[in-house]
DNA sequence: AATGAATGAGCATTCATTCAT
DNA sequence: TATGAATGAATGCTCATTCAT
């Protein structure tokens, strides 16, 4: 970790404290938001003094940048993760699709954070931090539609940066849809009540529309 | 409007005084967000004074609800204008992609509000009112498409309510990306920095990505 | 008063609240020192909440001005007082140190103020607040030392802005010496244990050096 | 140096640690006083810890009263290097009032610090430690004008030690007004904008001033 | 109904002081 | 002895809400 939003101390204490204080913090802001998040309460529940928080952060702002940083870090790494694989495209999507099934039900605070986030105040500071993840997905996502062009996969009137963007876009909001409480119920409307329930009908038909969207003749 | 989240008195006043109230609302909490947004402040702005705006709403949550009910309405209106043509469903897409890139435009505040209301604090009272709409959009949209299916024109294997879904969600971030920042910066990085004067590109691309979604035999 | 460092709301106050409130107010940043004055104590003290405190003041550094300039007003207006005389200016120095020594103790906060706010921080804001009094008794002195000047009561080699300077700097540590505990101390060790059981010795010594200082041949 | 109210282990460290100490001390408190000096800044710019200040000075307080003690006794130190010379008394007080002039712009911290401690809060405690220097002047003074008076140059009718008080009150606000920032504006109002470069007015103009006082037939 | 002054709980931040290493 | 991380009480200031006029 660069030590950009938080001070040198920060990085000192043990890997085990670190932990607690992010956890709680992601826990706060997630829950509450920036504004109505507690300095005091994420100290106390992180089982550490006001005063240590703000020696290892300059203020509130420094601990939620921090915050989205490492959120940010643990959501690239998923996705890093999933982009190894050597498989064609089709297949890739798939695993991308399933394991935004799996992984958002284990990081939900992380994802909550993710859109409140986007959220207007303070987005240009936010920006800074998850510009380099937006500009690493997008450029993974345009290449291997790129390679599936020159493999003769897809159209060559299709553009790979538009494309990549699109996918991400029902990758984004199919994250925010297993994790958000609104986009939860915006999904159940859309689909079903027990759609939560039904990942495979859901892998199913939005491969079914993304395979059209590509592999059409 | 129906008596929710704001008293007869509010009902009462002036049709002029009443959208000045709530045209400063919308400003203050699309551009602040709803702790950071200042009850003292939108009377001041709006002409008015505090004791009146506590004589009109119980408190600032119900500010803020009878804001979102009027966002979403106005929201739903520029939807319903579209959906009247009686276009077959690829012109009908092309529509709302179109009207999508010019009416956010002219409604920024209302997509930011949007966005806003989908964070995680009040989302459950936030959904009552906005869940009609959803509703609305999810319905018209299910019953396009099974029309089209019933038609031949989309194949049999779709789920309706699915690529409802799916649609949707494409349309939704788009509003987004026309609007907030964070999206705009996204969406720069993920086509190109002058997408913002290119809407012509936006749609052919995305009408090739949905029409491929649903049409390829 | 003019309003620049108040609200127009604490104008608008009753004149025995506003007057409840600089008392408690100077009594607080006279004792304590401005940054150990606790502005949520003077609200108590005062009878009024810590919000109508900041209604009136923009902050603690305003609270405090306010109440400079209203020392500063006071203390002027003793010395308008006694100037107003029409005696010659023996008599005219004679009452003035009589003045000080009766109205210091009877405005003991107010000087211990004065003192205070020589202090280095804030010192530019307090000038442009001070520098008016100390304008207006700067001319007072020398347009008198001149008088006497162009009368033969005084030598013509004296520059009477010097003389005005050196004149006030005794009457200035005089009142600091009826009020600071500090100088009262000093003024203990320099004359005597029981001076301030002895004005008219300090009258007597003083004139006779002032007036040695001004009407030696 | 006695240790009253420092520790034994500030005095083994070494001279030059200790002066560096000290130094810092002084710019710190009399740049922004008791309440806003900060120990843990104090401790950084001194290249020490703060645990080690806490090991030389039980807190805070003592460590003022420790610079206050080393500012008055190099200030003691500046005087009875005036006083030793074995000049008549007019001499003597010219190169007291030269001395001020010279030696005060070189030690403006002192001179701010001075001042700073005539303040109300700690005053008891601070007098404890000035009393010494003050009464040491006292004493000088009055012994002079005693042996003028004797020598027939002062009259008899003359209190010593009430004037040895005018004199040091002129002498201490002198020194003020070639340091702290509040009492040069003054002086500049009082005699004229460009008295720090008239220093022979200054001096010329005060002797005139004293002389009369002290040898006015 | 309308006003806007008054309220006070709540929170971010600071900093003198302690103490384990 | 020296260190510097940790502590937590203290305080300036905000703002949703109330209520007398």
């Amino acid at each position: 970790m660069k030590a950009e939003y938080f001070t040198d101390t920060f990085n000192k204490i043990s890997g085990e404290k670190r932990q607690k204080i992010l956890d709680v913090a992601i826990a706060e802001f997630s829950e509450r938001g920036f504004e109505s998040a507690n300095v005091n309460s994420i100290a106390q529940k992180a089982g550490i003094s006001v005063g240590s928080i703000y020696k290892y952060f300059e203020n509130k702002e420094n601990l939620f940048l921090t915050v989205i940083h490492f959120a940010v870090e643990t959501l690239r790494d998923v996705l890093k993760e999933i982009m190894q694989s050597e498989d064609d495209l089709e297949s890739r999507i798939e695993k991308i699709i399933r394991a935004i099934q799996s992984r958002t039900r284990d990081n939900v605070q992380l994802t909550k954070l993710y859109n409140e986030m986007t959220t207007e105040n303070r987005s240009s500071l936010v920006w800074k931090i998850a510009s380099e993840m937006e500009n690493t997905t997008a450029g993974l996502y345009a290449s291997f539609i790129k390679q599936a062009q020159e493999a003769g996969e897809v159209k060559d009137d299709v553009d790979p940066n538009a494309f990549a963007f699109f996918l991400d876009n029902l990758f984004l909001l199919l994250q925010f849809s297993y994790a958000c409480e609104y986009y939860k119920e915006r999904m159940k409307i859309y689909i079903r009540e027990d759609i939560f329930d039904n990942d495979d009908l859901v892998v199913e038909q939005l491969m079914k529309f993304i395979r059209g969207a590509f592999f059409s003749k």
